[in-house]
DNA sequence: GTGAAAGCGCTAACAG
DNA sequence: CTGTTAGCGCTTTCAC
């Protein structure tokens, strides 16, 4: 590997100039410049980051920690931060922790040491990270650069640029069109623990009472974000005495899932239960039937994040700031109310003939 | 930031003692190494990894790259990596190209520059690559640790290692159980251009050609690898004069995508229509139908795939290795040989209730 | 406009 | 067993 050396012999310059050509510094003359040019081409020479890195004390690095990089919903995420990055000349390292908190951790102690500049780390998959929200905690007291998407912590005066959504509106909105729908039990699944999504939890009780409903806490079921288990939960949820006629999910993963076991059992959709989910991912709008849904505005969400985090590695805000997107709720096919009389069978395959993907 | 100066000072020692204690070389006192501990506990005292790259040309780092992290497909891959990383004390950085040529170029620049200790890369998404590939091939003949997962050039004596699954022996079953199955016109929906997944499309034209079937070139689709683009692809296909029986997807995602639109349509699966994915993901199980499939191991890819890598990287290996894991054909609904007679409407929806998940 | 030299934090001879 | 020191590749004063 070529140093900066070798390329200065060849030259037949010093180390300082051809360090000023790399940098772009005005106070070359052309004709050094492009002997210097023509030695690196020659040499194949690339810059050595680590030194770089031990000099300049920045890597031009960011980093993403996200708990689940397969969700739909976090790649979404990923694409808006990844997006800007490139504009901004930062190259991105995603880090997914699989919702393992020690992974999350050993991630946070690596990048933090010089690694990146800076980090976005999105709220944890499965539980509250008591040691993980310590780890962030002290890097915030660093001031070491770091945005959150979501909320992650209690407090309301973390210092912190928090990048988020306001679920709470969607919620509402999607409790609003399920109650219009005359439905009066409805099971809730929600995350692996109830600190995971807690406003849309918390929503949905107040929801719930505002209209006069008793909280059935049979019907709040706890789940891993996945597909898979979104399935499993709703197998369950169907062997519950005085079955429920609505489900709200926490994301869509969790909500196709339990579609799919809904389907499994030959229970209708809509007809006999309706389905709403959170995210909007890809998948709702093409599943049949396709999955009513709070949109939250995922690309932006990381393009934000990403454009937030940078300005405060190159100085450019001092302040810490709140930012919160707005969600809405979109209605289709698995809670649209039904014209047609119940028709336990085959009724949803039938309608779905005359339905269009949106 | 604390530096091993600082320490060196508070414990009273030399630079070189707090050096030893870090790299927990034998030759410390006892006594020494607790001062040095403690020192380091009071100053919060972390190792600058530029420094120590700098000097030990090596980062404990590995890269895998992947043309979309985002398919359940690479993510079990991923997570054989990460396993097998960790159990190495290397950590695990994730490139997510998007199946960008000029994305993956500038990952495989950066990270090669020093960044990462080696690399494992996947095959691209989207076409084949020529920049890249030539970047990849200049970093073997620097003697780069690097390894692919799958095949990604045609020579057979690359230098390099190599992970890949047997798929000829794979689409050869899946294309018999089609044949078997009695049909005569079956669509592949392959890869975005022909070069990707070279070896399925091959597969399934010398597998009709030795059944005596001509191969209808109308019948052979392009398309990216996600369900939305399946979903596409199958719609355009239901509109070919003579519709075809069969489908065989190069992935599970496009196979499922196919199945939306075929759903949507009102064909029945696999009344009307069977189809047969490749992966395995854990939706094709879940999925109604579930999806018949060509089984690659996956995680084993991965899990080998970093294990080849940290022993180049450590010098335990010198020659180079194609390493071929088997595939095999999982046979669920969506092929399944209709007992019944054809009954298009609503029949696999009934057949559905008799059968359990995988 | 260009060069000499110090030093970022760390490790590894080499000396003692 | 421990300390001194050179140097990894780069940037940046400070001279000239």
């Amino acid at each position: 590997m070529a140093s900066i050396h070798d390329v200065a012999q060849l030259a037949g310059v010093s180390v300082a100039t051809v360090s000023r050509v790399l940098n772009s510094s005005e106070s070359v003359t052309e004709a050094t410049r492009a002997k210097v040019r023509s030695a690196m081409l020659r040499l194949g020479y690339t810059p050595n980051p680590s030194a770089r890195t031990l000099r300049n004390n920045r890597t031009g690095l960011l980093a993403l920690i996200t708990p689940d990089i397969i969700n739909p919903y976090f790649a979404a995420v990923a694409s808006g931060v990844q997006d800007m990055c490139r504009k901004s000349k930062y190259q991105l390292i995603l880090c997914s922790t699989g919702g393992d908190e020690s992974i999350e951790i050993s991630y946070l102690d690596l990048l933090s040491n010089k690694q990146v500049d800076g980090i976005i780390i999105a709220p944890p998959g499965t539980h509250s990270n008591p040691k993980s929200d310590a780890k962030i905690q002290n890097l915030l007291n660093r001031n070491y650069p770091l945005v959150m998407i979501g909320r992650r912590f209690e407090s309301e005066t973390v210092g912190c640029d928090i990048v988020t959504t306001n679920t709470a509106v969607g919620t509402r909105e999607a409790m609003r069109h399920i109650l219009d729908g005359g439905h009066s039990r409805i099971a809730y699944l929600g995350g692996p623990n109830p600190s995971v999504a807690k406003t849309r939890l918390a929503t949905f009780r107040s929801s719930l009472s505002a209209n006069g409903l008793i909280i059935d806490e049979n019907l709040i079921f706890q789940t891993n974000l996945t597909l898979e288990d979104g399935y499993k939960i709703c197998r369950k949820l169907l062997s519950v005495a005085n079955r429920p006629t609505a489900i709200f999910a926490v994301n869509d993963m969790v909500a196709i899932g339990a579609m799919i076991a809904l389907q499994e059992s030959g229970i209708a959709i809509p007809a006999e239960m309706i389905v709403v989910g959170f995210d909007d991912i890809p998948l709702a709008a093409m599943f049949r039937p396709s999955l009513s849904t709070v949109v939250q505005p995922k690309y932006d969400l990381g393009h934000i994040a990403a454009e937030r985090l940078i300005a405060r590695i190159e100085g450019l805000v001092d302040r810490f700031e709140t930012i919160s997107l707005p969600t809405h709720l979109v209605i289709r096919e698995s809670s649209m109310s039904q014209q047609t009389s119940k028709m336990p069978e085959a009724d949803n395959q039938l309608s779905r003939k005359n339905t269009t993907v949106l």
